[in-house]
DNA sequence: TATGAATGAGAATTCATTCAT
DNA sequence: TATGAATGAATTCTCATTCAT
């Protein structure tokens, strides 16, 4: 009786496939894309080096898609917690809710955006300016809605978009670095609104 | 009695040494540490592989060596422009002019510390650490001293000077990634100073 | 009693078998050994690989077993040809026509045996050098008859015979080559006639 | 004082190269391209594998290079030897004289361009063909000279030369897998010389 | 019979570092 | 001091082969 490529087989190896590229995940925001050797990554998901092969077409692949992948995930999770919000404040709140929440839950996905990357190899560079581009436009949409509906004073919003994107950034940073991120995220949350509403002009309306 | 080189030849000798690391900064922050290799840094400053290990012990000490150095020279620049003034305006004003100025005429500088150290190796991260731990003690020292002298209103200091040291480098990136960061300096100062009064909650007083 | 496949279903996989062993001869021919994966022949064959495996014990094997079978078809045939021949001039003749015609319409066979088994193996050396042998031999039998006869001149057969093999090897390599290969064939056999008669000293008895 | 990039040194480093060249030479020839390994070649050239990559740029590099050398060098080598000469005869003997005796006592030279290459890289195919064609080229110049002096038959030039290449490679390596080559080698000029005028048509003027 | 996921030995290549001159 | 030839550990990647299903 001939093998089926049933569900069941394929449904086996995509489970392995992500399986495996969350430990890639974890190596590399650990040691960093250079330091990450193909043998830390499979003898992080306990297989062959073959293996890592008959999934992935190779290293420098495999850590741009991963970024490109983690990239969007955190873009669209800030994003969509803001969605329902109208209020400028409020969109802050939310926005910062949901990025410290992933940062202190999921602290791989910041290092590998924030650290493991830099310098990794060449082609990663598109998908690096893509993502900071990206970050900084999405709180560039968020300032300018603001300040159209007067809720902020005039500004360069572009240049405060970028400076949003640099500060709540290294505050996350330092946060994660911190030996109790999680006792002290509610804390950093309120005071990274604060800085946004003061940074941007909040007038309160 | 052990050998003592003349001063003569001492000059000399250090002469070359920095004429080598200044070459060496260069290499490093257009390719970064790892892409960077010795011989890259040897044909930059025209001498041979050996040279490199005379004057040198090895490429990752040399590294965090010009790191450690490049972060010292940046903040006491800041620092030194800051000093004189008094007023936060003013000494924001200062600080920024100075971090702008070279970052516009030294772009290396600002490269090798926040792109081509990143994730270099493990010995840096104590350098690393103690750069960022460094710019932000500098902000948050400007910082409380405003906040004693009432001029700007009360908040936690050091997630303020967090967000500075952030946001600040993040606009200075953008800005050097601009065609024309010339062109540009002179209103992203402005623009940073802005953000730093605003995000400061600057009374006037 | 061992299991014993009826004959229907041995049948099916003696065709199974034979389908993939065409593939096979096709890939090496074109790729040549090495180049030829087992990947690329059970493509071909529109197989999985442990299809390979169950009807061949590895690839060398294979190889070399399909080497031997190809060499004994192209010696078979020539042999054939020649057989009901009894005067040197035809005899050369009909050899001739039946080379090329394998050449120009089977041209994987001239590969495999020619160009993609040169330097495979080790294993492969003792039926690489049979062949070579086989075939000088061939032609060592046919020169000597007609020596016999007295159709051509005295000589040491067995060099004319590997001058033979080395000769029409070499003209049917670049006919292949050519890019119509069928449009050159008349003439190249009756140049290759002319020339066979001249070097074995032809007497036209 | 400085070190001297000598003559001297210089020279040592040339000599060095052309050692490990005819080391690699020789490896190829046996083994062939694929089989030889970087490590069998610098084992043969006791010298560390970072050593074959001071030298040469890459395995392939380095066998084409060797290849396109050895071609060159035994074609320059037949083609003197018939230069001085201008009847056919004398020019097919000198040729085959040369070529037997290179075969003879440098078999490496003919076991690389007849064995050890076929099939080795795709970027070795040009060089192949080239070689092929230089060598039909120059039997068919000698043939041609003939002709047109009217020492041999009129005949496909091409075609003659085509069989002169396969007849005579042919015959050589027959010879050198004898067991007593140079024993062998005069018969087998005789032999070869007398082949080569009969295939011609040779008329003796 | 048939499948294809999994394996791991082995190959090429890089590059920091050493050391005789 | 200065040189650059020489080294070899370490890394990425390929591909023939195995085996549970």
């Amino acid at each position: 009786m001939p093998y089926r490529s049933s569900s069941k087989t394929r449904q086996k190896k995509d489970t392995k496939r992500t399986t495996m590229m969350q430990a890639a995940i974890r190596v590399f925001a650990e040691k960093g894309y250079h330091a990450a050797t193909i043998r830390d990554i499979v003898a992080a998901s306990d297989v062959a080096i073959g293996t890592f092969y008959f999934y992935f077409p190779d290293k420098e692949t495999l850590f741009v898609h991963l970024y490109d992948e983690t990239a969007e995930f955190l873009l669209q999770a800030i994003r969509q917690a803001m969605a329902p919000r109208s209020n400028f404040s409020r969109q802050l709140q939310a926005g910062l809710q949901a990025y410290v929440n992933i940062a202190v839950y999921e602290p791989a996905v910041i290092q590998l955006l924030l650290v493991g990357g830099i310098g990794a190899t060449p082609s990663l560079n598109k998908s690096q300016s893509s993502y900071r581009e990206r970050l900084t436009a999405m709180w560039q949409q968020v300032i300018e809605s603001a300040m159209e509906t007067g809720q902020i004073i005039s500004q360069n919003g572009r240049r405060t978009a970028e400076g949003f994107a640099g500060a709540f950034d290294e505050i996350i940073l330092n946060l994660i670095t911190h030996p109790n991120p999680e006792g002290q995220a509610a804390a950093a949350i309120n005071e990274m609104i604060q800085f946004g509403l003061r940074a941007a002009g909040f007038t309160g309306n």
